[in-house]
DNA sequence: GTCTATAGAAGGATAGAC
DNA sequence: GTCTATCCTTCTATAGAC
């Protein structure tokens, strides 16, 4: 029966994933979870102990599926111009699949820092500056990589965490979401590409200055 | 008794602002609302009936807050350039002063979408527009405006949004989040001003090309 | 208008049968 | 391993005294 267990084990998850994703720690019910599931309460707890332990295990895997995320694609070997194409198609189409995720994280995050430690210790940051500055990037101060790396991340993230929002403004203009997200998976990169070439440009202005 | 009244409302909705902002409408108490306002849980019935009532209230307020400093600053006269200094300047302050907003109007409008309609109707978001599109953006397509945008309240609103994970990533590379923010004042607006102008220069060649 | 006391419902967790 | 039944706590909400 250990194949049985894998798999109301892995139902258990799915379900706990999908509720606690949609509803966060707060708002999710453990009842919701069984039933979505298709079983009852008792097993949950037979499973995974508390809500609190079910909770950690979902937001740790998420966590990691977020993160990794980023880190794949920054580590990707090719030059600064294509890799903003490339991370950008590829983060904003998998936001696209998993447009709870974000909100869910930083949500649960704000409310208990605690949780960034956790998964921050999965990821190899150094790997990510290093490929980060090889490019472009090394024509500038080291200092200018966190507000770089931040800056990507925002542009790809917020469409998708203030959807809701930007989708009603957006009507009201007489534009469609789903055009608009499609539109900028191509416009961001272009955005980030000449805010650093102009900044680079202007680097080696003062230099030769 | 009506100056009395007046305080002890203000005392709760203050109260539940503060409970709501930090815990959400799910990880509110009642209790907790009581307590931090000094009085009990009855009289928050007394004076908002539901704790569904009283979080509309409280929302309601803070989507104003938070929406009307977008307005207010876009809508100041002044060139495009000095505008995004202004705005950065005013709008990254105003969030550092309340940390917990941003989150707490994303989160609960992902979770209920409805919510938007409410205070969307508050805010004239043709004359912000149009104040957009007077300056370099009228060399752009009309379509690129809510992009200039989001790409904006992007910038702005991310490094408080995900504020402990940022804090702990800077942490790991030796630097310190509240500079990190001070710098980011300055250098979000140059950032937009040089991927705008970049893009301005653009069309420009492809006009006369 | 403000309080104490309590109703009534809901949710997390466990006992115990199968 | 899975279920039913139930305990116990917590939370919203109200009744009723002052």
């Amino acid at each position: 029966m250990t194949e049985n267990d894998r798999l109301t084990e892995e139902k258990i998850f799915e379900a706990a994933t999908a509720v606690f994703e949609e509803k966060g720690l707060d708002g999710a019910r453990m009842q919701d979870i069984a039933d979505r599931a298709g079983i009852n309460k008792a097993l949950l707890h037979y499973y995974f102990r508390s809500k609190e332990k079910l909770f950690l295990a979902v937001f740790d895997n998420l966590a990691e599926i977020l993160f990794s995320k980023f880190a794949g694609i920054f580590q990707q070997d090719m030059p600064f111009d294509e890799k903003m194409k490339y991370f950008f198609l590829e983060h904003m189409t998998f936001l696209q699949q998993n447009p709870k995720l974000p909100i869910f994280i930083l949500t649960e995050v704000s409310r208990n820092p605690e949780l960034v430690d956790k998964f921050l210790a999965k990821i190899d940051l150094n790997s990510i500056k290093t490929r980060m500055s090889e490019d472009p990037a090394n024509t500038m101060p080291p200092k200018m990589l966190p507000h770089l790396m931040i800056s990507i991340v925002s542009l790809s993230v917020m469409p998708i965490a203030a959807r809701p929002i930007i989708e009603k403004v957006l009507e009201t203009a007489g534009y469609n979401f789903d055009e608009f997200y499609e539109e900028r998976k191509y416009l961001a990169p272009e955005f980030i590409i000449n805010a650093v070439r102009q900044f680079k440009s202007e680097t080696d202005n003062n230099t030769t200055t």
